[in-house]
DNA sequence: ACTGGCTCCTGAGGGC
DNA sequence: TGCCCTCAGGAGCCAG
């Protein structure tokens, strides 16, 4: 279940290793992602030159002078990068051959995930057109978020959630970030204060902030050859531990579902 | 304009 | 041991 700091600390690996290499081929074992991978994949992209690895929202953009690959790692995706003999897994649905050491492949179990490639600037694509700003974008203001949240009766976890509304902030870490700002997920988002808002930013910030500091430190798994990109063990003070005790020592540990969701906080803390 | 509910899919975990 | 059930989740989509 990838979040933003996986998906930037998967970013910062593929970029690092294959930006300036040429694609020779593609395959593709199961199309049947999110949306279909395109059968003649290997048409459009063999003997393209990968010029960047950029990232927008949970989106990994591989940039070619003819297009962009958007991938989208969904809930169960993964990159690898392995040399091309290595056995294939279960799974591992579209593979990406650059040179003889070199092979990207994409392994997703529950194929949530979704590879499509577009001519446009990504930006006017209709899965990145409608997105709000990156969490650390000035524009990801206090001022902005409250005047967002005026009349919304929507519970706060759910609106911070809301990709039009700030991008990268997925369930477990809404969970994390509400608890930091000591803000109850069921809360009306237009009934929260500016200056909580203010709060609820910081937390934001620091808590994905803090993930892609410890992805950041397993980077040089990214090679191993069985080793996913995988979860971050950052410390999760609420997320997966209702019934035990909150920090703050006062109360347990509350499991609630929220917009579908499956939402943590503690009774006492969080208001 | 908002909101809540549904959907895709597979693996994990619990109960018996 | 093995079967069946439920749950989990990103995010687009749809109906009310």
């Amino acid at each position: 279940m990838p979040e933003l700091p996986e998906v930037e600390t998967t970013r910062r690996g593929v970029a690092q290793i294959l930006v300036g290499r040429t694609i020779s081929g593609v395959k593709v074992g199961n199309p049947r992602l999110r949306q279909p991978v395109m059968l003649d994949l290997a048409n459009t992209l063999s003997g393209l030159v990968l010029q960047a690895v950029e990232r927008r929202s949970k989106y990994l953009l591989f940039r070619f002078h003819t297009g962009t690959l958007i991938v989208h790692l969904g809930m169960s995706g993964s990159l690898r990068i392995v040399t091309p003999d290595t056995a294939l897994r279960k799974h591992d649905h579209v593979e990406i051959f650059f040179d003889a050491l070199h092979s990207l492949r994409f392994h997703d179990p529950r194929r949530f995930g979704l590879m499509v490639w577009t001519e446009k600037p990504p930006a006017e694509h209709p899965l990145i057109q409608h997105l709000g700003p990156e969490p650390w974008d000035p524009s990801f203001s206090t001022d902005y978020l409250f005047e967002r949240a005026r009349g919304r009766k929507i519970a706060v976890k759910s609106f911070i959630m809301d990709g039009r509304i700030v991008v990268g902030v997925g369930n477990i870490y809404a969970s994390e970030s509400l608890h930091r700002a000591r803000v109850h997920p069921n809360r009306a988002a237009g009934r929260i204060s500016r200056d909580r808002y203010a709060t609820i930013i910081d937390a934001v910030q620091q808590v994905l902030g803090e993930a892609l500091d410890v992805g950041g430190t397993t980077l040089r798994d990214f090679l191993k050859s069985d080793g996913e990109p995988g979860y971050f063990a950052l410390q999760l003070k609420v997320y997966g531990r209702a019934g035990q005790p909150c920090s703050c020592g006062k109360a347990l540990i509350r499991q609630q579902v929220i917009g579908q969701r499956s939402s943590f906080y503690c009774p006492k803390c969080q208001r």
